[in-house]
DNA sequence: GTTGTAATTGGCCGATCGGCCAGTTAATAT
DNA sequence: ATATTAACTGGCCGATCGGCCAATTACAAC
């Protein structure tokens, strides 16, 4: 047999197709960590952490286990790791959405459609954020996306309630925890409800009618009395 | 020593005092089962079924780990036993809930109100859920007092909605949905919220200003718009 | 009293866990 | 060309995992 050492498996590409590094480099420990964090990402999310083992990650990242401890140290490392880089990138796909709403009329209704087809396209998310809710990460510390987030958010609340789009009385803050709270909880309690309603709608539309309903409770919930009728009448929440 | 045989410890009173059995029996396989699911679960709800051991469960429940398997079969039917007494009991817990409101015109607040001091004051359950959650068991059918709770509810929301109190073009399984979800997802990410805030309030004012405006939101978005003042004022929502 | 049944114990098993270490190899610096 | 560093491998460790089994013991039925 050859003495080829098996390296990464999928090497992507043929030798001469790379983007921007320029040798087929037999040895690249960011594409290792990479790798590792895909893998180990992909089984927490699935699995749990503590029910998910290293030789699992190693064996599906196609690299032996030892190199886990040379890159993170620590299975407990690497799950903090993998919670860094799925927060960065989940917090930054959120500020986007946020931003992306120029009006603010209508931001809280964009804001609660686009999180809850956010969602219901990426549900290995809903099942993440449970894994990092129920293990009891006593080191939490809120990250600077996350309170950027917030921050933003409350800010265009205030522009709103300045407008009288939005009630006064209301805290933005809690504003946006039940707009999260929303979309969120449906998920993450979507199989159950499923099995509840055993097949009496399919799935997909029953998010749709779901959906209708709760952003009709929630703008008109925090919206002003005398604006109440205005943008009423029912149909697709969507556009 | 005395060949007394170490069996569970905390005899929970002196030898004469029992209320109902006779004899302070040596032998309790109703009592060991019990000692078992008890400890079970609380650790099942700290560490997470996959963490837990059951030299853990064992210990803490002053048996011998054998008699796990002899009682349940193995860890994952213990889990399975421990997931349905405790649902058993929270959706007793419930039910009353919903049935002691007794005029359905405060139906949704008493409800709200109390789900939200019931999470406030039972912080495992939202953990327990939380892992439940997370933990896909394939084989889950929803179990009676589930669709019975539901079913109590739905009806007593067509009651408010034909009365006119509710407004009628929603439908109420969503409408329970939104209020469940409400206070959980609140407790649910309540130390990271905690630790976003960063002390700038303490946990309990906290939790009361938020079912302020959740009340608020929910009430108000889930009511017709002719009577949106009736209960308006602000105020305490409790009682 | 005898017998049968089931609760209970301690010990043991193979498998697997996270972690470590000595050694090998590729890339880099000099 | 040589030395240095770090990526990487295979193998091994003690601990612990869930589960099993033979033996013992308490209780109930007869």
């Amino acid at each position: 047999m050859p003495i080829t050492l098996g390296q990464h498996p999928a090497p992507e590409s043929s030798p001469d197709s790379q983007s921007a590094e320029d040798a087929p480099r037999r040895r690249d420990p960011e594409a290792t960590r990479r790798a590792l964090l895909d893998a180990a990402e992909e089984l927490f999310t699935l699995q749990g952490p503590s029910a998910t083992s290293l030789a699992q990650v190693a064996k599906k990242a196609g690299v032996t286990k030892s190199l886990i401890h040379h890159h993170f140290g620590s299975k407990e490392e690497l799950w903090t790791e993998v919670q860094e880089r799925y927060f960065s990138e989940y917090f930054e796909a959120q500020k986007a959405m946020i931003q992306s709403s120029e009006s603010t009329e209508s931001l809280l209704r964009d804001s609660l459609v686009t999180y809850f087809r956010f969602l219901q396209t990426h549900p290995e998310s809903v099942r993440f954020l449970t894994w990092t809710f129920a293990a009891k990460d006593d080191d939490h510390c809120p990250t600077k996306h996350e309170e950027e987030l917030f921050e933003l958010g409350i800010a265009r609340i205030r522009e709103s309630q300045a407008k009288g789009e939005i009630r006064a009385d209301l805290e933005p803050f809690f504003i946006i925890k039940t707009l999260i709270s929303l979309p969120f909880a449906w998920f993450q309690t979507h199989d159950e409800t499923l099995a509840l309603l055993d097949g009496d709608v399919e799935p997909q539309a029953l998010d749709d009618l779901y959906l209708r309903d709760m952003v009709e409770i929630f703008l008109h919930g925090v919206r002003p009395a005398d604006v109440a009728k205005e943008e009423a009448g029912g149909g697709d929440p969507e556009k």
